[in-house]
DNA sequence: GTCTATATCAAGATAGAC
DNA sequence: GTCTATCTTGATATAGAC
């Protein structure tokens, strides 16, 4: 796992929050979201689940660390595909790369309503620049960019495509229209 | 609500059950796939939630149900899209209009893994038949092409994109792209 | 076709002692 | 910082009587 906190921000949460945060992480990833319970979370800290309200307020807080690292995290990997020839390309694969390695914290991330009162502030944008600056700043291609991303990637997590279709190509398709905008 | 049934197929359901069906999809429609339990359903039927499973196996039998009559709805809305002059935009308009009329019924169908086993057979591809169609037959297009329009649904429906943008101007970048390539 | 009664399980959360 | 004990709520599902 990376470093949460790589932009060098300082950390809002106590040592024993990261601690917790950094177990339901590793819960979120071995067992996905449904795994994700106070419960599920102590046991694997070795404590009983009423202790982890010492250190959250309720579930959703936690929760909304979990998608505040992976908003830093996501940056962290968009931002340097910015610097390749191919932009697009680049941040299309830095996407599908990251919601691979990651299923289960993307989907807590892009396939649910954000509490967006909860997250560290600024964490969303940073994420979502890169793929403005992609669009050279259109704010209406990105949004349709982020759409074909976030459909191809959710229908595969979900396992909607076919078995044996050709998602290298269904991408490729998608990346040349995007293309033909720039 | 539209015939479910309007392709002209035998309902594979007893009258009752067809009753409990038509319930689940006002319960659904109404408080969305949360509030679709075998107990409200059961209490807005007047009766018990055991005696649901005399005309069900389990919940998933009706969600399968759901998700069938669904894919044929869809369908019916979708057919009718080819005849236009402009098969891209009028399909495109046809699938904003089922998510914006049913917004919860599309989350059953869309947003999640599909139990296959249990539909009735070919309704899933009769739907997806006229997206391939108005990409001339490309399944790599028609999946980008369905990719691009999943994920400005969802993530509409899901309140990802930020209060004052325009989703008509980001719909009609990526319909751009489709037409360019057509 | 519906009922009562029940099994089973799991969830988030709180109070208050230590 | 963690504990035990408990509350509250809700879910799917089964057995067997009527």
């Amino acid at each position: 796992m990376t470093a949460p906190m790589a932009g060098g921000a300082p950390d809002l949460l106590s040592p024993r929050a990261r601690e917790i945060v950094a177990a339901a992480r590793e819960l979120l990833e071995d067992g996905g979201v449904e795994a994700l319970s106070m419960r599920l979370l102590a046991a694997r800290l070795g404590i009983r689940a009423p202790s982890l309200y010492k250190h959250f307020p309720g579930k959703q807080a936690l929760e909304n660390a979990l998608v505040s690292d992976g908003f830093v995290e996501m940056a962290d990997a968009f931002e340097p595909a910015l610097a390749a020839d191919d932009q697009v390309g680049a941040l299309a694969a830095a996407y599908r790369a990251f919601a691979r390695e990651h299923p289960h914290l993307y989907r807590l991330m892009t396939d649910r309503p954000l509490h967006r009162e909860g997250l560290v502030p600024g964490v969303e944008d940073r994420a979502a620049a890169p793929i403005v600056e992609a669009m050279d700043g259109d704010v209406d291609r990105a949004r349709a960019a982020w759409a074909f991303a976030h459909g191809m990637t959710i229908l595969e997590l979900n396992g909607r495509f076919p078995p044996g279709a050709d998602l290298d190509a269904a991408w490729a398709q998608g990346l040349a229209a995007f293309r033909l905008w720039a």
